[in-house]
DNA sequence: TAACATTTGTCTATTTTTTGGTCAATTGTT
DNA sequence: AACAATTGACCAAAAAATAGACAAATGTTA
């Protein structure tokens, strides 16, 4: 699964990965596309301006770029008109499924992660929420109301997780929610789940508006809980079946 | 302070600093001696051993040194029965109180974080528990016990509350909890605090443990909760006295 | 005191990575 | 058919990292 820290614990274990320019570019971008910041089929600015903006040269971005068009990130296309492409990723559909079961620790330790890291979000957005992180978080769900495809609601729901957490003013926490979902994105998608996965979310979100408006820390923390248990029980049946979800729900 | 991410939404905003291996080098050992891994007065291996280890060579070590020397986290001394030393922090003292205050929006991002992932640690801890793992909280909980300087109390609060994060066996909670508390710990004993600041903590490790051992993860989290909370309001107070602690924690 | 062992400090040559360009190939648009 | 925008491929120079040798410092021991 993509960027698991290593496991053992750190104490006594040096030895350090060094990574190469080129590779932390291609994280970042990986990283912007799976925290939907694009919609697939969106073009990049071109590679002279890319670099440009990154702060690197042409030539390293172009590493970062042919790492990420292997990985199915992106398509690039020469020519006028033509360019750097995010690339939707529900192909690999069914044949992902074992993949996906061999590495079903990690998903739901993401899902611990997010709901310790959301929740508290929540909370403290509902303590020092501001007229503007109101309204901003309110037009994300309503973005969210109105998408009308699984790339649009993916992007409107990376949206009102990212602004509810950039509400609480907390950095560490902002970094971490990202981190939590950026992980757990691409994994889940290579499915063509959508509509399963995506109804109902537009009202438990309003739940968890709701709460934060109200400065409620307790109910909008419970209301994030809720939402994120839900998605994981829906991609636990969807993965194992009924049977397999209730055994492994403990 | 220490390693703030960018505070901006990331959204849009690409621009990567790319880190030179010397840079990720003194990174990493910093954070090592932030999370108590090492004593103060303590050697580190050396220097040919020390790149081995790593896997950099002695020159990009060299600079990552030169570095954390000019930090003031590592003493050089040449000769035989030389080496580098881990250096005690609390020499600043009251001239860094100012800076402190300063920075004190900071401090508490770091404890809200702190709050969020290490009592969702407990609670996981509580559920996910082994015989191996209680045993080696509970020895923690003892080396806490009889830690007799500032510098042992440290090494052994690191232990014991790395330890519990590392028996949920969740990588992302871990990495988490290392960085919240990686970002905390220098800037707290530049002080001399020592005393004030360790009185009564056992107790609240021990209560900690025991909610872990009973599995009881509402316990467990309550208990983590007050110690973080608890340690909070001891800082307030000794940067801000009793009034204005009172006033900051609205 | 003199020799020794260990470890940091300094320097150099070599290899790898990154940069900053140039120019060709591709492909919509006019 | 000419044009404009963009990726693709290549190359020389600059910067970073490596590998190694040797000098300087400084306890320890004979």
């Amino acid at each position: 699964m993509a960027n698991a820290p290593e496991s053992k614990t750190s104490a006594g274990n040096l030895r350090i990965e060094k990574l190469p320019a080129y590779i932390q570019v291609a994280d970042q971008i990986r990283r912007a596309i799976q925290l939907g910041q694009y919609v697939s089929g969106e073009r990049l600015p071109p590679e002279v301006d890319l670099a440009q903006q990154i702060g690197v040269s042409r030539t390293t971005l172009r590493e970062a770029i042919c790492q990420l068009v292997g990985e199915g990130y992106l398509k690039s296309q020469p020519g006028a008109h033509g360019g750097l492409f995010i690339t939707q990723s529900n192909d690999g559909a069914e044949s992902e499924l074992s993949r996906l079961r061999l590495h079903w620790d990690d998903i739901e330790h993401f899902f611990d992660y997010r709901i310790a890291v959301e929740c508290a979000a929540a909370a403290l957005a509902a303590n020092h929420r501001s007229a503007t992180d109101l309204k901003a978080i309110s037009q994300a769900n309503d973005d969210m109301a109105h998408a009308e495809n699984h790339s649009e609601s993916r992007a409107a729901d990376a949206a009102f997780h990212l602004i509810i957490v950039a509400a609480t003013g907390n950095p560490y926490l902002r970094r971490a929610v990202e981190d939590a979902r950026a992980g757990m994105f691409r994994p889940l998608d290579v499915f063509g789940f959508v509509h399963e996965m995506w109804v109902g979310q537009p009202d438990e979100h309003t739940h968890i508006l709701d709460g934060i408006t109200a400065g409620d820390a307790t109910a909008a923390s419970a209301a994030m809980r809720e939402h994120i248990e839900g998605a994981r029980r829906k991609i636990r049946v969807m993965i194992w079946g009924e049977r397999g979800a209730a055994a492994r729900s403990r």
